[in-house]
DNA sequence: GCAATTTCTGTGAACGTACACAGAATGCCA
DNA sequence: TGGCATTCTGTGTACGTTCACAGAAATTGC
């Protein structure tokens, strides 16, 4: 008697043909739907594959195939960030939804340091996605690049970084929520109002200023405007406590995101204010953050599951061969709670 | 003339060898860092593959190497838990940051609807991972049962659903940690201590109410006990509420997580009363919940960052033929802050 | 009843890589 | 100079699938 082999091998195309007494190609065809397939050899064949217990080898497939069914989905976040900010994963899971119903399976790359960008670089040269979904990129980003160079087809969540002809955008209308929110915020009858505006050097950042900067014409004062560099909490209290100082007299303040205004509603607490009686305070994206500060923020509620599900469609769009829209911009609502 | 082909085909190690003057083993040998290969030829590959822009196929490589140097991460929860509880998040980090130090790559899987079930068993049955790591698993679930009858090398974060050889559990003491906590609530003076429960179908759930019955001994109310179904805020409003309804002499609650307690929070001060002068209340999890509640919870830090290098750990350590102990258990840390 | 069509099937090639093996070149020592 | 170990190289095969093609079988039309 001999030994029977430590670990039984796959059971492969070949294994069906010859238990089911037919040949590859029928096999193939029978698997992938194909139509002039004979009622008997139908038979057969799936006996011999509920037998044998096969299932397809992708990597085989994608092979020959020259596409794997599958999209990246990139995010350039120092990791911190990535888990306090909600849109990202609300985000992921607008993608994730879309591509799932297209049959498409989502890779999740996400880059911090150095050595992820070698990898996730490798990782996309490897052909193993199709396409890519790029979340919050910076302008001269080397992975922006490296999708540039291979021809990738891609959709920008945000920021376009730069001009790339292969690339779609989705984005939402930063400029126009931020001008109604400040409008809203100085019809309250607020005359002091100063903005904490984070990440200037990203398309968002950028936008949202501009949209206050328009509410506000004449009265816009740029002494009122406090720069911080990231969308986080901490960078929102400690931009409020600065901005405090420079302008005590202040009694409205647009913060560029919720975690911004958490923060600055902490600094404006502690500095022995009230919100919203001595300053009223709106925030932008409408995040798990909004509900929970005291009182609930008034602010920008952003489809970020639809930004997610639009990069998808964008994508899968182009890896159909169709040629979508360069950018979709989605509107914003605003939604008015306790804060002002 | 003739037309130049609209897309040009990517290089292969043949397209390197031709270049290059040598064979394709050569080539192969050079890629993969092999001895075996003289000074002349590495230089003419290497100026062959600068050349032709060659970047190894990674599908072909799969196909032969029969390895894909990439893991999933299965997520099996309702989509908006994954976006609420942001320990999934820091666990995925986590564990994203170990593989990536391994040189593998991480593939996202949420598992939520009927139609992902199958998605993601087909997924799991292509060969596109080589092992994988689930989070939050039921105990009778369809994607369980395929990796166990794939044999697929797999780590568990938190609860171990049945029996499965093939597979390590990365935990954390809950009960132990249930136990400390509510001890240290007592200490404080309370009397009347209450808990709300939730997910009690899951280890998590059922230990930590455990370890809070063991604190109290004797003193054990199970009038006190409210059960909910899941770890998220509304829950934990919802629960308080019937709870002083049923118990308004309560002084004192443990709630099952951060995101309950802060729904708790509310639910006690609509009711009038004070946090923590009438009643003391405790979290789980440390998570960006308990920072944010007024006043901040005390709570039991979870290593959720710990938890997700510790599968990846797991995970490669059985790629790599090893035997990794069947259960790794990290232990939680105490937080005191002003909730009790 | 024979040609023309439609349905069905098997075979060989290709995808791009890794690996085993045979054999060529080189170096060393007696 | 011959023998032998060492370093290097090229060729053929395998991985598991899809696809094109040729040809067999069944069906139709007159």
């Amino acid at each position: 008697m001999t030994t029977k082999p430590a670990r039984s091998k796959r059971a492969t195309v070949h294994d069906v043909a010859l238990e089911a007494g037919v040949s590859r190609g029928t096999v193939s065809r029978y698997v992938n739907g194909e139509r002039y397939v004979s009622a008997a050899a139908r038979e057969a064949i799936e006996a011999a594959i509920a037998k044998v217990g096969y299932v397809p080898n992708t990597a085989a497939r994608n092979l020959v195939m020259q596409r794997t069914q599958a999209v990246g989905f990139i995010v350039h976040e120092p990791h911190s960030l990535f888990v306090e900010d909600p849109n990202i994963g609300e985000i992921l899971l607008g993608a994730n939804t879309r591509l799932s119903e297209a049959d498409h399976q989502m890779a999740v790359l996400i880059v911090d340091t150095e050595r992820d960008t070698d990898r996730v670089a490798r990782y996309l040269s490897g052909g193993l996605v199709d396409g890519v979904i790029i979340v919050s990129a910076r302008a001269d980003d080397p992975i922006t690049r490296v999708v540039e160079r291979l021809q990738l087809p891609a959709a920008y969540v945000g920021h376009p970084p730069g001009a790339a002809s292969t690339a779609s955008f989705v984005v939402i209308d930063n400029r126009g929520a931020a001008r109604s929110i400040t409008e809203r915020l100085a019809a309250t009858g607020r005359r002091r109002i100063g903005m904490i505006a984070a990440a200037l050097d990203r398309d968002s950042g950028a936008d949202r200023l501009a949209g206050f900067r328009e509410a506000l014409g004449d009265a816009f004062d740029e002494a009122l405007v406090e720069p911080v560099p990231l969308y986080s909490y901490s960078a929102g209290r400690d931009g409020m406590r600065r901005l405090l100082e420079r302008a005590p007299d202040l009694d409205g303040v647009f913060a560029a995101s919720d975690a911004v205004a958490a923060g600055a509603i902490e600094a404006i607490k502690e500095s022995g204010r009230q919100v919203p009686d001595d300053i009223g305070v709106v925030g932008f994206d409408d995040s798990a953050w909004a509900r929970r500060t005291t009182p609930p923020l008034s602010t920008v509620s952003q489809p970020a599951a639809g930004l997610g599900a639009g990069a998808a469609e964008l994508v899968l769009a182009r890896l159909h061969g169709e040629d979508p829209p360069a950018e979709r911009r989605l509107d914003c609502e605003i939604v008015w709670r306790g804060s002002a």
